[in-house]
DNA sequence: AACTATTTATAAGA
DNA sequence: TTCTTATAAATAGTT
């Protein structure tokens, strides 16, 4: 798509990259764009450069909503929806804080769980250094006002 | 890039619609995949179809990391961050849960409060009906272990 | 699911 | 850099 057939790897030559980072990102931005517009959907795309610099674009919906929907769909979210089912039973707090363990090691937060008349929000804050992890989770119990 | 030139509009006809949706939909995931490597970053498409389907591909980084560092860098995150500046002066709690409902009606979640030697975690449950937000709204103070 | 005529994207050059 | 243009790549309509 251009003067040469260009292989798909890191190029090496800083600025060229630079310059096909920007042509590329808003070629993918637009496609995003139209496909979004011609089958009716909705389309996030993120992008974040080498040097840490974030390029976003939502078409057909907020980027708030097309990330809530993809947590929705996310595999783990179903896994956090067995446990929740598993805690209606009233799952012992052991066995309930190592599944939010295995959970924990990949997100940053998990949905609310309801049980009985109560909100318990299971909850952890992921930090560079996980070893301490264990030590930083937490179960609170919120009742509502 | 086809037999004839489309104009950029919802295509009416459902059949070829899918067809498109099909094509375009790999044509953008092929083509981020082609810029993380070419340039060296980290990108995520999520594309979520009429029907609700999703569809994601993340390259250079998982799906979660890249989503951490859209909600580091969003704007909303900015204004908590200008909050977490606040209340490093001790904003009075009324304020405080003022700004995080104006941020509770676009957001599941909030990000982590470092003040002084203790983590505030924000946070907030969106639920259907949103009139009784206000009242599920709760500030929690957790203490490092 | 392939094919191919065309349009579109873009690599290199100006 | 921004514009141009030759060429590669994507894809619309067809089979």
């Amino acid at each position: 798509m251009g003067r040469k057939k260009v292989e798909i790897k890191r190029i090496e030559n800083k600025s060229s990259r630079q310059v096909t980072f920007s042509k590329r990102r808003n070629g993918l931005i637009e496609k995003a764009r139209q496909l979004s517009i011609l089958c009716e959907s909705s389309i996030a795309v993120l992008v974040v450069s080498g040097s840490g610099k974030l390029y976003k674009s939502a078409s057909g919906d907020n980027m708030s909503k097309i990330i809530d929907r993809y947590e929705i769909h996310h595999a783990d979210e179903l896994e956090a929806l067995d446990l929740a089912e598993k805690t209606r039973n009233y799952l012992p707090l052991k066995e309930l804080l190592e599944i939010v363990q295995r959970l924990a090691q990949r997100h940053f937060y998990l949905p609310l769980l309801l049980m009985k008349n109560t909100f318990f929000f299971l909850f952890f804050w992921r930090i560079m250094n996980t070893a301490s992890l264990k030590n930083q989770m937490s179960i609170m119990q919120v009742w509502i006002l």
